[in-house]
DNA sequence: CGTTAGCACTCAATAGAATAGAGTGCTAAT
DNA sequence: ATTAGCACTCTATTCTATTGAGTGCTAACG
């Protein structure tokens, strides 16, 4: 018994069919809707076999069926054609992300949006880790007595320029620049993670031979890497949910949201996709409450590392050669925006 | 027909127990719980009488009462008695805050994060309405051949550093700091919204005459302080609507976190509450949809004009005492880094 | 021999009827 | 003025009947 050309004729019916109205669909609907050229019965033989071969499962025995996920599998990975996304509107997607972000964070951020609005679906970006990325360049700049900004950008691209408030005030502008000289040359080439260590044990002692106010600069620069998350979501279209009827349960409205909510889960789920535009369908994430959801993910990369994701989350019956269409087009956008940076 | 000492003494109670279960309070239970030393009969007179005043309402004939936004608006007036924070708490909470921000945003999105943790609610954080707020200082920072900061600051403390990325690359440092004079002089003082147009109107050719190079910078500068979302919003908790069985339904519950995306309506929701912390029931609030929702709410001032708020956002059957307990706490707290800065 | 019409069967969803119970308002006694 | 007693109201729950969409099986058909 193998899958001919009837049947991933039907398996393809059924599968968009559910896409489209999130009911069982049973045999006389698929056809009269969709001219299959054969009787009801006919189908119903072949939804038999379907079911029998795991594609499709019936939620009792006097429904229509319903896909599996491996029928959804199946679906994107050979019967689906991608929606192309409308010319107009793909230059106005493009003159939307094109006001040259200078930073990645916001550039992803934006995205997000934009994905979210056009999708409308909940959509997450992924900022890169910081923690894990090197050091490039460390500046102090003064803005007052009282206070500096450290600027510190990483090869990742990602800037940080957090306030710091010296109380003591920061005195000679000449020893500022000596501190943030030994500061680049110890520290430079070093991932962000190690710069906190390295900070909290070493450079302490060795700065503070230089300049007493510096005392305070060096825990506050650590105190402000240790805070920062190495987790940065960007969420939109959170209510979306409440538009799908499988979410039209108060409990399962109640998990999605509250799983969005586990930063750390959703983006070790996002993290883990492949290259390029990846999808993961259902009991195919490993993440327990994201088993009723599928993704649709770009990873970015930058020298070959990842350093930026973007996902549309939504449930299995995402309709999702509409979701890859337009994500196809964002991300090659954005890959355009991150080459040219 | 008066609000005599029994009269109150069954509003409390009745409006203590519904905060408490979130069910019509009836006669007997309320005799049994509470000991008012009279009979069922004549509460029931007593609350007979209180509904025609407006203080109660019965779901249907056959049920208990449930207190009106009037009922609330006299218990957290009269009746109510504030729940004084645990000693440990406070201090727990006090060692939370004080780790110095510099950045009064950071601030208050940390104060609305632990506020949420505490109460349980939902929360809202309001950082200052940057465009209104005058200019202070901006400094144009060299970070490599083709970027520059522009740091933002303005007299409410607020900070912005917009990365900025000059595609000519920025040539002559010495330039650079003329043109950052003439913005000082020029701009300083100004309302950023002012500082926008005239950057866009006048600037724009003044300075071009300077240097062509920074043909690029004004209208960079320009696009930022124009992207500039003047409705910050840090929202915390906001599945803990799930919590409460006032919106375990799903209409109410989507209808309440939609509400929560709209962020101009919330923000002037809570902007317009008035000084030190307010609290606005049910029917009070005149954005529609909050109609089923109160607001505590507390206002940071610095100068005397307002630049913060935060606010605990939940159902009418919000338990004031706690919130207001832990807000004031919080807010005491706040007010003295504020000063501090 | 694959396809199809016919039919009995299944099961969720909906509507209707019966019951239980919490709470009220009124009246009469204390 | 307060309260016990009681009839009454109305929701919530449970149970039953009905409807209808859809299936699987069988037998007939081309």
């Amino acid at each position: 018994m193998d899958l001919n050309e009837r049947k991933l004729k039907i398996l393809q019916a059924i599968v968009q069919d559910y896409i489209d109205c999130a009911e069982p669909v049973g045999s006389r609907t698929l056809s009269k809707k969709y001219n299959l050229g054969v009787s009801p019965a006919t189908i119903r033989n072949e939804m038999a076999d379907l079911e029998e071969l795991g594609f499709l499962m019936q939620p009792h025995t006097s429904a229509g069926r319903i896909p599996s996920d491996k029928a959804y599998r199946l679906y994107v990975d050979y019967l689906m054609q991608v929606k192309k996304i409308a010319a107009i509107q793909s230059s106005q997607l493009k003159e939307k992300l094109v006001r040259s972000f200078s930073e990645i964070e916001q550039l992803l951020q934006y995205s997000s949006r934009v994905l979210s609005e056009l999708t409308q679906y909940t959509t997450v970006a992924i900022a890169p880790q910081i923690k894990g990325s090197k050091l490039k360049q460390i500046q102090l700049i003064p803005i007052d007595s009282e206070h500096i900004i450290s600027v510190i950008i990483t090869d990742t691209g990602v800037v940080k320029k957090p306030l710091l408030r010296i109380p003591g005030g920061i005195g000679d502008i000449s020893v500022l620049m000596r501190v943030s000289g030994i500061l680049n040359e110890k520290l430079r080439g070093k991932t962000l993670q190690d710069v906190e260590e390295l900070l909290e044990k070493e450079l302490k002692h060795e700065v503070f031979r230089f300049s007493s106010v510096m005392e305070t600069i060096i825990p506050e620069l650590f105190k402000t890497l240790e805070e920062i998350d190495d987790f940065e979501l960007y969420l939109n279209g959170t209510t979306n949910i409440f538009n799908f009827p499988e979410f039209s349960d108060l409990i399962k409205a109640k998990s999605f949201l509250t799983m969005l909510e586990e930063k750390k889960k959703i983006s070790e789920l996002i993290i883990s996709s492949g290259e390029g535009i990846s999808i993961s369908i259902g009991a195919e994430n490993f993440f327990e409450q994201a088993r009723d959801c599928s993704l649709v993910t770009a990873t970015f990369k930058v020298d070959n590392s990842a350093i930026g994701w973007l996902s549309v989350i939504g449930p299995t019956r995402m309709d999702y050669s509409k979701v890859i269409g337009i994500m196809g087009q964002i991300s090659s956008y954005i890959n355009e925006l991150l080459k040219a940076r």
